[in-house]
DNA sequence: GATGAATGAGTGTTCATTCAT
DNA sequence: CATGAATGAACACTCATTCAT
């Protein structure tokens, strides 16, 4: 172990500290949220200095929005995988799957929209804030675009607010605090989804489900 | 004036403060937000000190919980007006109507999503919070029901989970920030509604009217 | 003494505590400087709390600017003192023994440097401490001018000016670290005054008695 | 370029860098004041890296106290150019001529200031800082005595301290934050030094010259 | 009931300096 | 000799809350 750590270049070495400081701070916004994840919790909880923190990243909120583009692009690549390659039925069981698991995606919603929150507040912030959400919502729009499309439908509006509807239900369903008794937001996003689909008009392209490529 | 005040009772003479510093806080958080509203700044703006604050509610939660409170039943209220007493179609419109306005609401999102946020951190509070917001939903799923009714349609889902739903888009949406040039969230509401309502199956009992389209 | 501190009224005691803190601020600057006292220890020397501080000045910046002009206004009424109803010769000879107790005004000339030094930095700052440092010197400017009046001399300058030289000579001088071997900072400045004195023109109006050489 | 370069000796390019790091130093000391001016800052400002820094130099310290030696250096070579080999009234004129230029010597002011109180402050410092400003007086002393010598003046004290009383009237003034509409610290200072040689009595040797007003 | 001075733990951030590479 | 990531102690300042008046 102690030779596996010698023989990090630099650059790799910093590279570690960078993703460990990102590991620490996703674990600690996860238990006491953005507001509430303080540098020197997330320096100690990385086991790193507070000072070490600020020769890798230039300050609190730029550790925050490294965390949502990861998530981002993480979220983008699963919706990526179920949308791609495969008819529009199988896609849409199992997008309904994978919306099951957004149970687990409390923190993640949490810190999208503390980020929005000070987004609101901050105009510095918003603006690095905006651009990353932008790039976001085009990019599942385009998701959504194809996902229609599969499945021989046009979409009522423009796939990037489509998109960023979604977005908002499912950030604001994970928060919402409800007994476990009740259905799981996933199945609540599904019906909203289900009903928007099944009243969109069928594309002029007479695809219907058995489109391809 | 000062004979006006002289004439308050006791619990007259509180009930104002109460309501001013109320007042101040919906002021506060709507220009810092919730964490950037300090009992400091409450008490300034509402023209008294900071004890006074603490003379007539127990701490900061509870102020904000009693704002949550009272908008709650401003909405609830506003929603009642547009579905009671009228048909559905005409409903329908103001309904759209009345999302429109959401978008001014951006404050009351922000407040309503910053206790959610706070309900997942601290024990204590979520309990106030939950059962505010469980008295909320009831309610806003018997607005919904009766909607439902009023058009005829049968409710895919349990009306309470669908009015979460609503609110949770409908705060996401108000927080996301988009450019004036892009549709207003009260739109996406709305296609979010419409195709539910127009996928939803015919009650058995012929309620009311038939719908359109 | 319990009993005398529970006789003050609230006023009393906030002014108490605000001249603790200015003595506590007083005695820290002396020891390590301006930018060396931190408002840890300054709360500390006081036995308060930082909040304490914050409570009764609204930054760091203000208690020094406050030390600052409590000794400008001691400083005056010393020269005040000393050139007011008395004639010019044994004024001059008081002006020289009070020059000689120069040397232990170190630390406020450190102060008054730092907080110029301050002023060069910060705009802020540098609108209040010119405020203050004006005040100064129109002040001192006018001991002066009655200074030369009383010796029946004409100033070769705006008496301002003059006692602006004579702060800045008396600041820089301070600074200097000499041995103590060496002739005392009230000497040097003593044969600036005398040069100047004995190098003015006589005023027309033959206001007192000749002078010497 | 490469091939420039690797003439260098190593000692000729270790000189190089000490020039290159003591120029950035300079700059970023006249942009933010000494204790503004950071280690980062400088090592930047030179193209360098901050370890580079301290294989040239143990500290800022020593960085900050060999800058104060080039300019004394400098300051030095001026006055002995403005006094040597002229008679003494081209010289008072001259010297007039250099105090004016002393307005934009408000950065050196401010360095020679600010490491006045950090020898005030730090022991260790002092020593250094002693041996430097020492040094200094005597080389500025000499120059005076040689100056009132060509004007046929006995001085009235120890020429060290004239000069010293001189620098710190000089660097008193630099700092005073004045209007532009008042006179420059130069007329100031010459009219004090005018009143000093005025009053200078006129030495035995009938050197130069016996000007008068 | 109202006051606001005081508390004490907390915040994000900076910096001269060190040392493994 | 040069690098710059990491340190650790320091900094000014904020805030919800308490309690003697």
């Amino acid at each position: 172990m102690a030779t596996a750590r010698k023989r990090l270049t630099r650059d790799e070495s910093q590279a570690q500290t960078r993703e460990r400081i990102l590991l620490a701070a996703r674990a600690v916004v996860a238990r006491n949220g953005f507001a509430g994840a303080s540098v020197r919790d997330i320096a100690e909880e990385a086991g790193y200095s507070q000072g070490a923190l600020y020769s890798n990243f230039s300050g609190k909120e730029p550790i925050m929005l490294e965390l949502l583009r990861q998530h981002m692009r993480e979220e983008a690549e699963q919706l990526q995988a179920i949308v791609k390659g495969s008819d529009g039925a199988a896609s849409l069981d199992r997008l309904g799957t994978w919306a099951g698991t957004l149970n687990s995606e409390v923190d993640w919603s949490m810190l999208a929209l503390e980020l929005q929150l000070l987004a609101h507040r901050s105009p510095t912030f918003a603006a690095d804030y905006d651009e990353v959400h932008e790039a976001h919502a085009k990019n599942l729009g385009q998701i959504v675009a194809e996902f229609y499309r599969s499945l021989g439908r046009e979409p009522q509006l423009d796939p990037r607010e489509l998109a960023a509807g979604c977005m908002a239900l499912a950030h604001g369903l994970a928060l919402q605090r409800r007994k476990d008794s009740e259905a799981p937001a996933g199945r609540l996003i599904m019906t909203f989804l289900g009903a928007l689909l099944a009243d969109a008009k069928p594309s002029e392209s007479p695809g219907s489900e058995d489109r391809e490529t």
